[in-house]
RNA sequence: GGAGAGGUGACCGAGUGGUUGAUGGUACCGGUCUUGAAAACCGGCGUGGGGCGACUCACCGAGAGUUCGAAUCUCUCCCUCUCCGCCA
């Protein structure tokens, strides 16, 4: 969520971005009920400090027959008042909670189609063969027995592809952690309150991208990022320890409701992959220039596998609830002759992190707000396809890229 | 899953209805002392909200309740620990 403060002093620009986010919100409204909350605070605070009187008013220990009526009076008041203001409380917090992050100066306005290409990087190829007839031709997938054992869009990965997985992992492990970002492996189910605080729909929507757990207080991860954002909920952070960052693996599983047909076929949009996420808690000045960098370690780890891809800063129609500012890589599709997703890395600054009470104690002794950032390292499934695509011989052959085959052990071709 | 014990400030740990937002200790910060350091002594030291401010309100796992008054009593839930059961 934002800070109350910054609304109150930048209601158009919070409107602004909200609609241009494809928010229908009204800070107007929000801010109305903000002072309606406050007016009604002084009044129940004064209350409560007669009571807290009243109650210390004691002769030998014991409070005599009027101080008791004059408390049981201020009770009745009290109670009153209380529940008008939870009830103006709980209004209050469920605007503020509707309310994306704003976005940054520099995101373009529009939907999906407005995003900015900011650099292209490798050759755009095109004639190669699918990555799921390429696969089915060697048995290196199943999704018929996926579907038989789970449902449609899950599947079973064979022999080498499944070996190249996990040499793109463990490539993608070490290059992170060069980078100084510490492993972990994270809990691939979090509770109501980690999972919305991170930015994904509660559970009374229903719908969403979530699986959720009948009868418990958990859903099934899309991302690392909500296990890792959820780390340091509740902490105080000293200065001295940020920037922290944490490179966490896990599968990601996603209902991906209402999306068949959109690039439905093979590995691209699957129910559940694997993801080895970057995830950075940093100073609230360090944020900006962290998502750079970030976004610097993701094209450096795709030049060094081969990968053409072009970068995109997404525009705001696109951008999700906590993000100020998005970039995606694009890898070149050699089958489609036309860019598809691969990476994703945002700056959330500190829309996570307050939502989840996440803060910074610095020097001086002040504590704000930090800021958070993720971005993918690898998504196995596409990155699966992106390596097929562009590595493939025409027998049917697999050329490993060279970065990888120490993780193959040193083999050349699959 | 069953039985029991617990959840208090950065940490340890008092506190079972009435100036306790919380004794004490440790750590930390400032000062005295010292050539310097240690020790000792003195002082400071939670978070959040409201108010220009004096100040005030809330928070002792979470929520509800009892009471004039709750960290302290009751209920529900969550979590931790021990033992048993089960199990990669």
């Amino acid at each position: 969520m934002l800070d109350i403060r910054y609304i109150r002093e930048n209601a158009d620009r919070v409107q602004k971005s909200a609609q241009d986010k494809g928010y229908a919100v009204d800070v107007a409204q929000l801010l109305k009920l903000d002072e309606d909350r406050r007016e009604l605070l002084q009044q129940v605070d004064v209350l409560r400090t007669k009571r807290n009187e009243n109650a210390a008013n004691l002769k030998d220990g014991k409070p005599d027959q009027a101080t008791i009526d004059e408390g049981k009076t201020i009770k009745v008041e009290l109670t009153e008042l209380e529940a008008s203001l939870k009830t103006i409380d709980d209004e209050y917090n469920a605007l503020l909670q509707a309310l994306p992050n704003i976005t940054a100066m520099d995101v373009p306005l529009g939907g999906e189609e407005d995003s900015v290409e900011i650099k292209q990087w490798g050759k755009q190829i095109t004639g190669a063969k699918d990555h799921l007839d390429f696969a089915l031709a060697r048995d290196w997938v199943d999704f018929e027995r996926g579907a038989k054992v789970a449902g449609a869009k899950f599947y079973y990965l064979k022999g080498d592809l499944a070996l190249l997985e996990n040499a793109i992992t463990q490539y993608a492990l070490d290059f992170v952690i060069k980078k100084g970002f510490t492993f972990m492996t994270v809990p691939h189910m979090v509770n109501a309150r980690t999972a919305t605080g991170t930015g994904f729909a509660p559970r009374s929507q229903d719908q969403g991208d979530q699986y959720f757990i009948d009868g418990e207080d958990l859903s099934l991860i899309g991302t690392a990022e909500a296990s890792l954002t959820g780390y340091h909920a509740d902490e105080i952070i000293e200065e001295k320890d940020l920037p922290l960052l944490y490179a966490g693996l896990s599968p990601c599983y996603r209902k991906e409701a209402g999306t068949y047909g959109k690039h439905a076929r093979g590995l691209f949009r699957v129910h559940q992959f694997n993801k080895l996420e970057m995830y950075a808690f940093t100073l609230p000045e360090q944020s900006v220039d962290f998502h750079e960098k970030i976004l610097a370690i993701e094209e450096e780890l795709w030049q060094s596998i081969g990968i053409p891809y072009h970068v995109i800063n997404i525009a705001a129609g696109d951008l999700g609830a906590p993000a100020t500012k998005k970039y995606d890589i694009e890898y070149w599709s050699a089958v489609d002759g036309m860019y598809r997703e691969l990476t994703s890395c945002s700056n959330c600054t500190d829309f996570q992190a307050r939502n989840l009470n996440i803060r910074v104690r610095r020097e001086d002794g002040h504590i704000e707000t930090v800021h958070t950032l993720n971005g993918t390292a690898v998504s196995l499934a596409r990155s699966l396809i992106a390596v097929i695509e562009h590595y493939q011989n025409l027998d049917g052959t697999l050329q490993v890229p060279e970065v990888l085959r120490p993780y193959l052990g040193n083999r050349e071709l699959l």
